[in-house]
DNA sequence: CCTCGCCATTGACTTGAGTCAAACAACATG
DNA sequence: CATGTTGTTTGACTCAAGTCAATGGCGAGG
């Protein structure tokens, strides 16, 4: 893990549709690699940041996968979420000036680094920036309303299918397969992601499988019926 | 439920350590007394917004206390919080211009109604405003982050302990008794926010009761020994 | 003051998911 | 290539919470 001093630029990356840059015009990408001065690799394991570090900056993925979580005193531990390509992370640490979760790569990963200060100072010069800036911390707030969703008022089948179909539609967005899939995580993050028990996790894929839904193999995962996994999310579509 | 056009001001509003103009200077709080505009009065079990409305500001609860909550299409239903004075409300309608969850009035209520563009502008002006609009998103998200903590990895006792502390923490720091408090939800909507069924929060407030922890009557409650509470949660500093 | 409707409580029973345990598969390391 | 470690699957059993059902209490409105 350490900081390379490449000179990076949203104006060039690939991701700029996905990512930060999305919607602003040429000029405000200029002005935005200013802000975004360094990458920074994180190994498969290691930690962006842990619970408690000081915040500076936000960070957005540019390879690999992270989880995020919230850690009780008593050792308790809940997977907040799974971050993919170009999605932003460490929005937790802004109220408090230090972050209140740990981001974990799962695999070996690259991160741009967005010095929030510098953030908000473009922010204040450019009101789509501004605004882009509002809409990621918005959608963050609704995902996780939607993981309230889950947690509180689904059962175990509907929870696994709700995963893994949101997880192949991120992947789809991303140019990967409608249908198959690498799990990065263990069943064990999996479980802790949808409150539930890894064997619980487990058990649930080895039913989808004998169900016909999917072709399960370790890390592996074909989605042979989309709709009956949609099924499962929303029982009876009233439309 | 009725726009009123009486100027409001928070300079002269007695929530303002509580609320948004908390920690801005005088000139600042000047300026902010322009955004907000106009109060507006949802009467009780009335909705200040439903999913779908469009979005164009946020919401301070003045008096009363709301609920939040979203709706899948087969008509479950997730309270994804309580809301009380100097709380903002409607952040998860910014990323798609309209909201993605109902915010009901559990009491009748008074809202100030903050526009957001302008309050986008004002924020581009003042760098306190701004980092005090993206706190309060970043607040936000710490919040949910532990309510997923709850849902995902807490048994009925340890959600319902942890949910009388907050409310009664929150009370608090309004002026209210650290020990005793009245409900302003049903059991139902208790139990929809931590997950659980309406006669679970039942029986687990009279097994409280018969532990003589606290005294509950219906929607009074009397918080006789918050340690064991405390006790209960386990030690989590997350908010 | 009555009464209707909503809310809350409690009991009896069921069940989905957790727990404990064993075996096995994949993978990194010496 | 052997070996320890970590992750996964599966089975047997348990239990916390859900479901169904009946009763009771409070408060709003005539």
């Amino acid at each position: 893990m350490d900081i390379q001093s490449i000179k990076v630029a949203c104006s060039s990356c690939n991701l700029r549709e996905l990512c930060l840059p999305m919607g602003l015009s040429n000029e405000e990408l200029d002005k935005l690699d200013h802000v975004i001065s360094t990458r920074k690799r994180v190994r498969r394991g290691t930690s962006l940041f842990n619970a408690g570090d000081p915040f500076t900056s936000l960070f957005a993925v540019r390879s690999g996968f992270f989880k995020t979580s919230v850690t009780t005193a008593d050792g308790r531990d809940q997977v907040t979420g799974f971050q993919m390509t170009g999605e932003i992370i460490g929005m937790d640490g802004i109220v408090h000036d230090k972050h209140s979760c740990a981001a974990i790569a799962l695999e070996d990963a690259e991160v741009c680094v967005l010095p929030f200060d510098k953030l908000e100072s473009l922010s204040r010069e450019f009101s789509t920036l501004q605004h882009h800036v509002h809409k990621i911390m918005s959608r963050e707030i609704v995902r996780d309303h939607g993981v309230m969703l889950l947690l509180g008022s689904m059962r175990a089948e509907e929870r696994l299918a709700a995963f893994l179909l949101n997880l192949v539609q991120r992947l789809h967005a991303r140019g990967f397969s409608q249908s198959e899939l690498i799990l990065r995580m263990t069943r064990e993050e999996i479980g802790s992601y949808l409150g539930m028990k890894l064997e619980t996790v487990s058990r649930t894929f080895s039913r989808f499988m004998d169900e016909g839904i999917i072709d399960v193999k370790q890390r592996y995962v074909h989605i042979k019926n989309t709709d009956a996994l949609q099924k499962m999310v929303n029982p009876q579509p009233c439309n």
